[in-house]
DNA sequence: CTGCGATCTTAA
DNA sequence: TCGTTAAGATCGCAGC
């Protein structure tokens, strides 16, 4: 039915005044005002995402006078000149347009107004629905049946029909509306006395102007009767000034109008001159191949002329192509080098594809590759080099000389990015969209992975990486200088890379036994539960969906609903909200139970069975060092990070955990790491002198909090004041403390206030690092990691707030961070002195997990403690809890 | 069928 | 409105 043509007219010149208007202040790091040229722009970009318009057309009004001004020569004479800071933004403005590929319409001695009308009739003509893009009310003369108004911004339509009932006449009739009334935006004078009310009811009445006057002596109110007449022809002229000329002489062809995509490379450098940094990312540059050198290496000549090119350079950039995401599952497909910019190599040995000429054998390539990569002198870079690096080890080559790994480098330059991924890297540092993954193996299950793609596509995407690679380190190195950041990088996340790998290599053994045993012990305690939720809900329903929970709980059985999920999608069912309701009815403690232990049962015990290694029947997690904020590691494929430890049956999975046949578990905590790093950084005397005398720091907490001596504290006043201790390192408010111990706001208030008062030096330090990141608009750590702030000055509180609870947070929880990271470096550089058989296992944010055989366990138990405890010197010594055990639960 | 946001739970 | 950092299971909706 709908298959009529729509044109999209922009009343250009209105939306650059109002985003003028409406940005308060915006300019990029040189200066320039940009406030205009984003709200414009982001009127376009609503626009398509909304319409996705087949024909479209700018209009800009014309420099200079236009036919009104001959009409009336004060025509518009109360509006000031376009303000310099607008002004300057006009070009960018129409390269902006010119860069979606639109056309761009303005003709002297006329405004965009009557270009719009113009082309709305004509289009109305040839057969087009039309709609004006504005936000401009005196438009609604030209609305028809055919032809309506929208405004993106305010998501607003008017049609003819919204005129009629809001209004009570016909569109056109406006035009007479306006010359009774004028217009004081536009100068135009209308008749004295008559404002937009009276003309309205007016024009109701009258019809229109001309028959208004032809029964003028109707008017009764003696002075308005008086002015209409008097004012007539200011008022035909008023008529005449408002009118949209829709017949203006135009050369153009609707169909030039029709919507073309829009030239990223035009909007890429726009946007990158702009800082508009998220639309740069939308409108990244196309790839372009030309002008690289990307070769293929498929002849023993061949590949021995790279690898003595190789053998005589100081650095090159290596990648391989394998054939699974997890690297000790995946098998080498080939590889790639870049040497220069510009200029890359592939070398494929284990493509599937059929008809792949020539490929060489992978011993073969291995065998001649090997003394290259092995050679400690030449430098190695790399993108998340550590998955090249235990693919390789897996294929028999210890790689050697790893100096860069430009995933850590984007990392530690804003590690709040959500990727940084080799693409991501392109398209940040090089302004250079890559050749996707995606776009080279497909996607889904026909996709046979990147072995099975022919190497007409693999070449130039593996030599891409290579060559993208070396060029980021070209930029990205210099860049970590500038920031201060070369040492933090060369000094703890290098070298942090192949301890890393070994952990992942090593893995952790389970005791898949019992793992099995505990997965059945809950499917069975999960059934009995299922029937009797069953039974005291009086129906069936998918437990598991928190919606359909909600509407038994709350509509059902009406229970009174406690607080609303974050997005009001519906009623919150979490603990808090089921602990509350478990005193009113017996259903929501089984729901309970049912949670904790589904979670345990899909998230531990099965997951886990399912990710035992076929080969060394252990587990090999991922660490991610460029995930979090703070320069945490994080751990996926399984989290063993988040291995249960404070409700019973969730130990039962930690106590799966278990060394090789004759080892132990050896676990190595710090204490309190947190707030003794609080005391370093406040100099707060209280902190420090507790720390010092090794005093328990949430009793002394309580004991300065609610002014009782220690030997009082119970055990409930310590758990309130250990609640106090974390809120203070999260930057909590009086609500959240009230909230988490159930007490009144005003308690709560007075706690944080006893605090203050008491722990003064936190106070200042609270103060400190958030005026600090007000200045600088980053925070950092102990070691120098950096995490950006740009919402530190924002104008939404909530923005503002969370910006400032990070300033406070992310320097302790990120040298906390640093510090276990360089205590791992530590560690293993000692074991290796030591030649001992201990190995590393986990990492799990202050803890360190080790297995080790029974003649090393003192050893390593000392070694391991001094080497924690003295990783950094501190205004507090450092604690660090130390045991072993026959699993991971026994040691911790 | 796939991707993604929302909700909930686990850890430090 | 109101407490930091993560990963992951599951549901349910939107788009292909």
């Amino acid at each position: 039915m709908n298959n009529e043509k729509t044109l999209y007219m922009i009343d250009g010149s209105a939306y650059i005044y109002r985003a003028y208007h409406a940005i308060q202040s915006l300019t990029n790091s040189k200066g320039l005002p940009t406030n205009a040229a984003f709200g414009f722009t982001r009127m376009l970009l609503k626009l398509i995402d909304d319409r996705a318009p087949e024909y479209i057309v700018m209009f800009f009004d014309a420099k200079g006078p236009t036919f009104r001004h001959e009409m009336y020569a004060d025509y518009k004479a109360n509006r000031p000149p376009m303000p310099d800071d607008l002004s300057i933004q006009i070009p960018y403005i129409k390269e902006i347009t010119k860069g979606f590929n639109m056309p761009v319409i303005e003709m002297p001695g006329y405004e965009a107004d009557d270009l719009i009308g113009t082309f709305s009739r004509i289009a109305e003509k040839a057969g087009f629905n039309v709609v004006m893009v504005t936000g401009d009310k005196d438009f609604m003369q030209l609305v028809t049946d055919k032809a309506i108004i929208w405004d993106p911004m305010k998501e607003k339509t008017i049609d003819a029909d919204v005129i009629r009932t809001t209004y009570g006449i016909e569109p056109q009739q406006m035009i007479d509306v306006m010359g009774l009334s004028g217009d004081t935006a536009d100068n135009i004078p209308g008749v004295p006395g008559i404002g937009q009310k009276t003309a309205l009811s007016l024009i109701k009445t009258y019809k229109s102007m001309t028959q208004l006057y032809e029964q003028i002596d109707t008017i009764k109110k003696k002075k308005q009767h008086e002015n209409l007449v008097k004012y007539k022809d200011q008022a035909f002229l008023s008529r005449n000034l408002v009118t949209i000329n829709t017949d203006v002489p135009s050369p153009f062809n609707i169909e030039e109008f029709k919507s073309k995509t829009p030239d990223n490379n035009i909007l890429s450098g726009l946007f990158k001159d702009l800082e508009f940094r998220q639309l740069q990312q939308a409108f990244p540059r196309q790839s372009d191949l030309s002008g690289k050198s990307y070769n293929l290496v498929n002849s023993i000549d061949a590949l021995s002329d790279l690898i003595s090119r190789l053998e005589a350079a100081e650095m090159f950039a290596v990648d391989t192509e394998t054939t699974s995401e997890n690297p000790m599952n995946a098998k080498l497909v080939g590889f790639s080098f870049a040497l220069k910019p510009d200029e890359a190599f592939y070398i494929p040995c284990c493509h599937d594809y059929p008809d792949v000429p020539d490929q060489l054998d992978l011993a073969d390539v291995l065998t001649l590759i090997k003394p290259v990569l092995e050679n400690r002198a030449i430098k190695k870079i790399g993108q998340n080099i550590k998955y090249d690096w235990i693919v390789l080890s897996r294929h028999g080559i210890n790689l050697a000389g790893v100096m860069f790994d430009t995933m850590l480098a984007s990392y530690l330059l804003n590690p709040s990015k959500r990727a940084h991924n080799l693409d991501q890297i392109a398209l940040d540092f090089l302004d250079h969209r890559t050749i996707t993954y995606k776009e080279v193996v497909g996607t889904g299950d026909k996709s046979s992975g990147f072995a099975g793609v022919s190497l007409k596509k693999a070449a130039p995407y593996a030599c891409e990486d290579a060559d993208i690679t070396l060029m980021a380190y070209n930029v990205l190195k210099p860049m970590l200088k500038e920031t201060g950041l070369t040492e933090l990088f060369e000094k703890v996340e290098m070298p942090l890379v192949p301890v890393l790998m070994k952990m992942e290599m090593t893995g952790i053994c389970v005791d898949r036994e019992k793992l099995s045993s505990l997965s059945k012990s809950f499917e069975h305690q999960l059934e009995a539960l299922k029937d009797s939720i069953y039974s005291t809900a009086g129906e069936e329903f998918n437990i598991n969906s928190s919606q359909q929970l909600g509407r038994i709980l709350f509509e059902k059985l009406n229970l009174p609903t406690q607080k609303k999920t974050k997005k009001k999608t519906g009623y919150s069912t979490d603990v808090d909200v089921l602990t509350v309701l478990a005193d009113q009815h017996e259903l929501p403690a089984i729901i309970l139970r049912y949670r904790t232990l589904s979670k345990l049962k899909s998230t531990y015990t099965d997951a886990l069975l399912e990710l035992v290694h076929p080969e060394t029947r252990r587990i090999h997690t991922s660490f991610n060092q460029t995930v979090t904020a703070t320069g945490r590691l994080s751990s996926s494929n399984p989290n063993l990070q988040n291995i249960p430890v404070r409700i019973d049956e969730g130990r039962e999975i930690r106590k799966a955990f278990i060394p090789k046949k004759g080892w132990s578990m050896v676990s190595a905590d710090y204490s309190q790491i947190e707030l003794r790093i609080l005391a370093h950084y406040s100099d707060d005397q209280i902190l420090i002198k507790a720390f010092k005398n090794d005093e328990d720091i949430h009793t002394r907490t309580a004991a300065e909090v609610f002014q009782v001596f220690p030997s009082f504290i119970t055990s409930e006043l310590r758990q309130q004041a250990k609640v106090i201790n974390f809120g203070i390192v999260y930057g909590m408010s009086a609500y959240g403390l009230s909230k988490e111990l159930g007490i009144s706001r005003k308690m709560a208030t007075t706690y944080i206030e006893n605090y203050f008062a008491r722990y003064k030096g936190v106070k200042k330090f609270i103060d400190h690092a958030i005026e600090d990141a007000r200045q600088t608009k980053k925070t950092s750590t102990l070691l120098g990691r950096i995490r950006l702030l740009p919402d530190i000055n924002s104008p939404n509180k909530n923005v503002r707030e969370f910006a400032e609870r990070t300033a406070i947070n992310t320097p302790i929880q990120g040298s906390a961070a640093d510090l276990i990271k360089v205590a791992m470096i530590n560690v293993n550089s000692a074991l290796r002195a030591k030649n001992l058989k201990t190995a590393m296992l986990l990492s799990v944010h202050d803890e360190i997990v080790f297995e080790a055989p029974h003649d090393e366990i003192d050893l390593v138990q000392e070694l391991v403690k001094n080497i924690m405890e003295g990783v950094w010197d501190l205004k507090v010594p450092l604690k660090v809890n130390i045991a072993s055990g026959i699993n991971w639960a026994e040691a911790h």
